[in-house]
DNA sequence: CAGCTGCGATAACATTTGTTAGCGCAGGCG
DNA sequence: CGCCTGCGCTAACAAATGTTATCGCAGCTG
């Protein structure tokens, strides 16, 4: 039940059934989230690491006034929160968007296992570096684009990033996020959002279906967003042996 | 050399000239950089490791048509890049603002010197679980703040993170960062910049001598950028043993 | 000294984005 | 069925931000 995790460290490093195994037998325990629940708090201790199985979450903070910005968006495979192994309390809340379904570890448990396990210490460090960098492109996404070229661009990351989990690749984007939480994640109004797919669907760039957007014309998204056909990419990262 | 680095992780934890010595002795040669001199290219090899000792640096990303957004700014005591251990190619560039006074190391011998010290890894890897604190506060500031905002929010960040570093706190910040620059960070242009930072001084928030910023009224700084004050703090993290 | 260059301030105007409000549709529930 | 409620679309208007242009000043250089 952690599969897409290891769909995902495949993509870069050579890891095997035995590699995962303590981690499946000792560290981690399954647990659920309803749609809409807190996974993590703000502000509580941070105890356990997650690594999400099925569904989707977000990491958000909240200012004094109530607005709230998205910081990232967690997709099955992906790996959270890390930093507890360090940090004492969370500075950003973690929600399920969807129904959610992960395995966790209390934190001396999972340090246990990586212990163990030099490829695979190797490997969870690496999804650390890669979340800075899915970080690093949100901070370009927010300051250099446009309101249209941030959906697109945002479009175009979800889609690569499942692609290396191994999940559907295809044209189709299931999208559980509402206007709401796109407004929050890129930095707009829930209007502007509007707005702008709309316009993108004009421009016959995307369509929208129940639950999910269909990107069309991909080379066109990739142009209005200036996508970086190597972002995430395998071989701008050292494969590790 | 490398004292501010010194001062910062000594700030969390409890580390003495003993563990710092093997850095110094077999890890790390200091590098000279003229301002405006390129540290690190977009899309060349990483292959060392960099801890500034003076000078202020900028990491940055470039869009196609141009374009480009400041990451965040290095100051003293400041490492990077850590993903160098693994990622092989950087997707961004490191310009020195000033002239640059930095430590280096070859990651292989960073790599031998950190597995020879727990402590010192651990608190390298704390530097990087702050570096995300940081590049998550900056979506927060581009994605949910107005140009006054962020502007106000960078300049308390800085001098926090100046502090923390044992430089000068006070109510003086250095600044070395011109109005492109300034542009190129908060996502604004230089114009707006101009202006937001007019407005500022109208409102007796700061005030620009040469070559810094002073901090007139912080707590006016702080309600406007809606500055988080446990941003940072220490014990807001585990204190390292 | 004259002229050049980099940097910064400001004004006038254009464009993007935010705000408020009204409408419509689908799903849940009495 | 009738009535909510949540969510999304759109219009009209307001505010923030971008663009282009001009001016000034300081430092450098012939």
């Amino acid at each position: 039940m952690i599969d897409p995790l290891y769909a995902r460290l495949g993509a870069y490093a050579a890891l095997d059934e035995a590699d995962f195994s303590p981690l499946r037998a000792a560290a981690f325990e399954p647990a659920l989230y309803d749609r809409g629940a807190a996974v993590i708090e703000i502000a509580t201790a941070l105890t356990h690491v997650f690594v999400v199985a099925q569904g989707w979450a977000i990491r958000y903070r909240l200012l004094e006034d109530g607005r709230r910005q998205i910081v990232n968006v967690m997709l099955p495979g992906d790996c959270f929160d890390l930093q507890a192994m360090i940090a004492a309390k969370a500075d950003h809340g973690v929600e399920a968007v969807t129904a959610l379904d992960v395995m966790r570890a209390p934190k001396a448990r999972f340090l246990g296992a990586i212990r163990a396990n030099g490829r695979l210490a190797t490997a969870f460090w690496w999804t650390a570096v890669q979340e800075e960098s899915i970080l690093r492109e949100q901070i370009v996404r927010l300051g250099r684009r446009s309101g249209r070229a941030r959906i697109a661009h945002l479009f175009l990351e979800l889609q690569r990033r499942r692609t290396l989990a191994g999940l559907a690749g295809g044209d189709m984007l299931p999208m559980p996020l509402t206007r709401d939480m796109l407004a929050d994640m890129l930095g707009l109004s829930p209007v502007h959002v509007s707005r702008s797919l709309s316009a993108l669907k004009r421009a016959k760039l995307i369509a929208l279906q129940s639950g999910g957007v269909v990107l069309l014309d991909r080379r066109g998204l990739a142009a209005l967003a200036q996508f970086d056909p190597t972002y995430l990419h395998a071989d701008a990262m050292a494969r590790l042996a």
